[in-house]
DNA sequence: GTCCGGATCTTT
DNA sequence: AAGATCCGGACA
């Protein structure tokens, strides 16, 4: 099992929402390390794009995602449900990728379809922004894992972002009964 | 300073 | 179907 390089996260957001699926998370933490397959993905792709954070600007909040590439965004939504996100491509060009469901695999009791879920599940929060994926508490690994078939659909509660709502920017694997919606 | 709405989840 | 709950961003 091999932990993902800086390489992986420095190219096309779309291809890596895509490859992300059937990947392992982890979670160290001194203790039993927590573990979970990527089953649905979601890609926000920069300043021009109406659904992503960075659209709106370079503020405080979102300044890791204006960063390298290999870091973790967090944020919190709806005042209560943290979201793990992965920034890709070159710094600067303010891109991630939405972790949306795990599979769970090793270590986690609780269900991890939804972003909140599987923020809680882990023990992911705010402290966790900016957090090196290539280096850190928090890595995503390779275990060979062939991917089936995978689905593409509009992202989730985006609805105001225009034309950019009804991108396939979704990626889930298909039929996986750990997703977060079918 | 005030106001508004959200990359959600749980409960009814 | 609705409530919980709070921060960031937009305005003034």
């Amino acid at each position: 099992m091999q932990r993902l390089e800086r390489g992986f996260y420095d190219r096309d957001t779309r291809a890596v929402a895509l490859d992300l699926l059937g990947k392992i998370l982890v979670r160290r933490d001194g203790r039993r390390p927590r573990m979970g397959r990527i089953v649905e993905t979601e890609a926000y792709l920069g300043v021009h794009d109406r659904a992503c954070h960075s659209a709106r600007g370079r503020t405080a909040r979102t300044e890791t995602m204006f960063g390298p590439p290999g870091r973790a965004y967090v944020y919190l939504v709806y005042g209560m449900h943290h979201c793990l996100n992965v920034v890709t491509e070159a710094e600067g060009r303010a891109c991630a990728v939405l972790l949306r469901a795990l599979e769970p695999l090793d270590g986690l009791d609780s269900r991890c379809d939804g972003p909140g879920r599987l923020c809680r599940a882990l023990g992911v929060d705010r402290s966790f922004d900016g957090c090196d994926l290539v280096g850190g508490p928090l890595a995503l690994m390779d275990d060979g894992f062939q991917l089936p078939a995978v689905d593409r659909r509009p992202r989730v509660g985006v609805d105001y972002a225009g034309a950019w709502a009804r991108r396939r920017l979704r990626f889930l694997i298909r039929g996986h009964p750990c997703v977060s919606r079918p």
